[in-house]
RNA sequence: ACUAGGAUCCAUUCUC
């Protein structure tokens, strides 16, 4: 089964649906049965194409043979369900979790708190941020970027900055993905001593700029005419041997 | 500790 589902994993990952069916096909006629992490793995590759009929067949196939969701399923779930739009099937999964007893993790309240404030629930995000303090489930890494991401998406640049300097004071190191995040969000408000700043303080932490970085630094100077400077961050880049697709 | 599965950043296409 192990060697199945890592197999079926790697196919999804790389977009390799149909083989993935062949994989699932010839496993079961080898009489090798799923377990609950190959059906994770499963739904996790059906919700990329936003199929779910066939996620409700899988679940259907897990129920009869007594296998039921558990903690990674359901947050699966969620941001499946969350990345096709149906925010109340979200909401209505969440709710059952619950009541099955299963308690979410900050890894679930991460998925909620990131659909939510996709799809335009501030208030909705931020009740989610209160339940996971009176359950005292602590934010990581993620949720912060999943937080600041939200906030500059909304228009709250202040807010962002205010919640970059909390994860800091509460002993939680940014990396490469809050600093582009910030970097991108300073750079939309066209505020270029900001950019600045936090470029300045992200090699000061020795983060090494990833391919995003120059990405979303070349993508606003492009835009704002700057081709000057578009050119330094290219040899810039080449010089730090990242290859610029 | 890691040891098959879950959460976060980005451009180019199409439309305006």
């Amino acid at each position: 089964v192990v060697t199945y589902t890592t197999m079926l994993d790697c196919l999804y990952k790389n977009g390799n649906k149909e083989e993935g069916k062949d994989i699932i096909s010839e496993m079961k006629s080898r009489g090798i049965q799923p377990n609950l992490v190959t059906y994770t793995t499963m739904v996790r590759g059906v919700c990329e194409s936003g199929n779910m009929e066939e996620v409700e067949g899988i679940l259907y196939e897990m129920k009869s043979r007594g296998l039921y969701p558990d903690l990674v399923l359901y947050t699966t779930m969620i941001r499946g369900l969350f990345q096709i739009g149906n925010t109340e099937e979200a909401e209505r999964i969440f709710f059952e979790m619950k009541s099955r007893g299963i308690f979410p993790d900050v890894v679930t309240y991460t998925a909620m708190i990131n659909g939510f404030l996709r799809s335009g629930n501030k208030e909705k995000a931020t009740s989610i941020v209160c339940e996971m303090e009176s359950n005292e489930v602590s934010p990581n890494l993620f949720t912060y970027n999943v937080l600041i991401h939200g906030l500059i998406h909304t228009g709250n640049m202040e807010k962002a900055k205010a919640i970059f300097c909390e994860m800091k004071r509460r002993g939680i190191s940014p990396d490469v993905v809050t600093f582009n995040t910030m970097i991108s969000g300073f750079l939309s408000f066209d505020l270029w001593e900001g950019a600045k700043e936090i470029v300045c303080e992200m090699s000061a932490l020795g983060i090494q700029p990833s391919v995003v970085t120059f990405i979303v630094l070349t993508g606003k100077l492009i835009r704002k005419g700057r081709f000057s400077q578009v050119d330094q961050l290219l040899r810039f880049m080449m010089e730090k041997d990242e290859s610029p697709d």
